[in-house]
RNA sequence: GCACCCAUAGCUCAGCUGGAUAGAGCGCUGCCCUCCGAAGGCAGAGGUCAAAGGUUCGAAUCCUUUUGGGUGCGCCA
């Protein structure tokens, strides 16, 4: 049970009762009635907008309908007081039992405390990482790789019926550059000299790719025309790099649904198919871009291309799906991809993109909008830049300087744990300050610490209670009965509501926000027992006020390794 | 030139998709361990929410314009 949408029902169920004996109008929309934790504790537990949001439909004053509804609220053993403020605000404030049961339903849930049914079930595909096959994943991609991931964590919590994609483009041009990069490493594991020129791939990753394609062939490609082993090798090559990816991604506990391969799309129809339903749709012809202004390429020259018409659908200029060449341009495939994944039945997609693709989002929400008739939406996150620091200095990458910073070097430097969590600490459109330093320093302005070690001590006092004999158990909760202890409680009763408001927005730094906040009121209660030995949580020669106080912190623990667990993050016992 | 993202305390950032006196960390000032982990906590100082209009009971939040940053802009993915 959920406390909010329990006082939220109570609230309606309040002013229907009025509005059928006549106190208020029949028919009034409460879509907007909404009831919320006030910002300020002395306005209580919680707030309601009923009259406010009823006043203007009503024909009545806000303050009218306010007093109306606490008179009946009042009525119901879970408030104790219900008081009108302000331009209409209804204050409750819920009674200590209330409270209490939040405790209980804590306990009772487990890792099911805050589970929702919002998504009702609904099928949502969500594409993420999606990195060119042509080398180990950066820590760009690992912004995107987390992200992708703590969302669609969040929303399979939420109720969805969550597919993790991994989209291969290893149908383009860059494919085969790897492809004649792994062969320079091929005839240099041969004995030869070879020299990387512009447009290829010098990385030493792809040493023992060719290595391992001597190994697999021996001399069969050497000196032979590439028409001859450009295709095998790039087969050999992508296959390799996937095996890179994936090991890469294992390392930072990502595991995807499905991998789904451009190339897969090509000569088997399914462009066609695409671009075909675009066209009965009246969506294709052939035209001629004008030229970007303000930017004057010099070698611009009109051609006519085949044009997807995306600004029926709000993009700026149509775009082309076929070069004059009359290949497909990278868009062709796309479309289709998205097509794909539509007539799979997914009911939602999200596609996670750097923010340098920032320009492809209005052309692939047109083109879902068309394909899917508008049914199916496409929300497309953008993850800002990672900027790296070491000891606050910045941590300049380059390529040729060896200082190329892959996901795996921030794995095995700081563990998938900490670049877990730090990753959210940030919301995706802005960008991150990464500092190796202080991501493994422990104090409080390194979140991932700071709520660790709000887990770690609960697991302390565990551990001194079990050696005293005392075992938690939600038994007589009549102890629990300080305010601060209260202010925790209510903390907890936010968790349901928080994790639907993330979801919706499809936001999950807003978990790790609030873990972070959690966490604070739990070190704020502990340091409360300095001055008041009766908030301590073990309480010498009374087991009744420990196991109960043993209850409350085994709530927090909970909600904690729920939250952690969205993010993909391991909740320590001990800090090491 | 056009589009998208961003602008909140000295610094780094939240702000629950329109609510009451705008919050946190760092930094600064002063406090709190005979006590379950002080790796923490409490208090204080610090703001024309970039600017100006508009929408309404109510705006940091929505709309318009302006200023100032970032990203992208045909036959590359």
């Amino acid at each position: 049970m959920t406390l909010f949408a329990d006082i939220r029902a109570l609230v309606i169920e309040c002013l229907e009762s009025l509005a059928a004996r006549g106190r208020l109008p029949a028919g009034l929309d409460m879509g907007n009635v909404a009831v919320e934790p006030p910002r300020d504790p002395a306005h209580g537990d919680m707030a309601t907008n009923a009259a406010m949001v009823l006043a203007k439909p009503a024909g009545m004053k806000p303050r009218e309908i306010a007093a109306a509804l606490a008179e009946a609220l009042a009525e119901d053993a879970r408030i104790d007081s219900a008081e009108v403020a302000g331009p209409g605000f209804l204050n409750l404030r819920l009674s200590e039992e209330t409270w209490r049961g939040v405790i209980r339903s804590v306990l009772a849930d487990g890792a099911g405390y805050g589970r929702s049914d919002l998504g009702q079930g609904q099928k949502v595909n969500v594409e993420y990482v999606s990195a060119n096959p042509t080398g180990p994943l950066h820590v760009g991609h690992t912004r995107g790789a987390v992200f992708g991931d703590a969302l669609a964590a969040l929303l399979e919590y939420a109720g969805h019926d969550v597919t993790r994609e991994y989209y291969i483009n290893d149908g383009g041009a860059q494919v085969d550059v790897l492809a004649r990069s792994v062969y320079l490493r091929y005839l240099e594991a041969h004995g030869q000299k070879v020299a990387f020129e512009d447009g290829t791939y010098p990385g030493d990753y792809l040493i023992a790719v060719g290595e391992a394609l001597k190994d697999k062939v021996g001399d069969a490609y050497v000196g032979k025309p590439e028409a001859l082993w450009l295709e095998p090798v790039r087969d050999f090559a992508t296959e390799a790099m996937m095996a890179l990816i994936r090991e890469d991604l294992a390392a930072l506990g990502v595991k995807m649904d499905h991998f789904y391969s451009e190339k897969s799309l090509y000569g088997t129809g399914r462009i066609e198919d695409a671009i075909e339903d675009l066209r009965a749709k009246g969506l294709i012809y052939k035209g001629v871009l004008e030229p970007p202004k303000g930017k004057q390429p010099e070698d611009w020259e009109p051609r006519e291309q085949t044009l997807f018409k995306s600004t029926d659908y709000g993009d700026d200029v149509d775009r082309p799906i076929m070069k004059s060449d009359g290949a497909w341009t990278y868009f062709a495939p796309d479309i289709a991809y998205h097509y794909d994944k539509i007539t799979r039945g997914y009911d939602q997609l999200i596609d996670v993109f750097g923010a340098d693709h920032g320009g492809y989002v209005k052309r692939m929400k047109a083109a879902v909008s068309a394909l899917s008739g508008g049914r199916v939406p496409l929300d497309i996150k953008l993850t800002q830049l990672v900027k790296l620091y070491k000891n606050g200095e910045p941590f300049k990458m380059s390529k040729r300087a060896g200082t190329f910073v892959t996901l795996r070097d921030v794995v095995e430097m700081v563990g998938p744990d900490v670049t877990r969590f730090v990753m959210l600490t940030r919301k995706n459109d802005a960008p991150l300050d990464f500092d190796f330093e202080k991501v493994r320093e422990q104090s409080k302005d390194n979140p991932v610490f700071y709520v660790q070690y709000a887990h770690a001590r609960i697991c302390s006092v565990q551990r001194k209670a079990a050696e005293a004999g005392i075992a938690a158990e939600a038994g007589d909760l009549a102890r629990i009965d300080h305010p601060a202890e209260f202010a925790l409680v209510a903390k907890l009763a936010e968790w349901p509501r928080l994790v639907e408001t993330a979801a919706a927005a499809h936001e999950p730094h807003r978990v790790a926000f609030y873990l972070y906040d959690l966490a604070g009121a739990l070190h704020g209660l502990w340091n409360k027992g300095n001055a008041e030995p009766g908030l301590r949580f073990l309480q010498d020669d009374d087991p009744v006020a420990t196991k109960a106080k043993l209850a409350l912190i085994g709530a927090v623990q909970v909600v904690i390794s729920n939250g952690l667990g969205i993010l993909g993050v391991t909740p320590v016992e001990e800090m090491r």
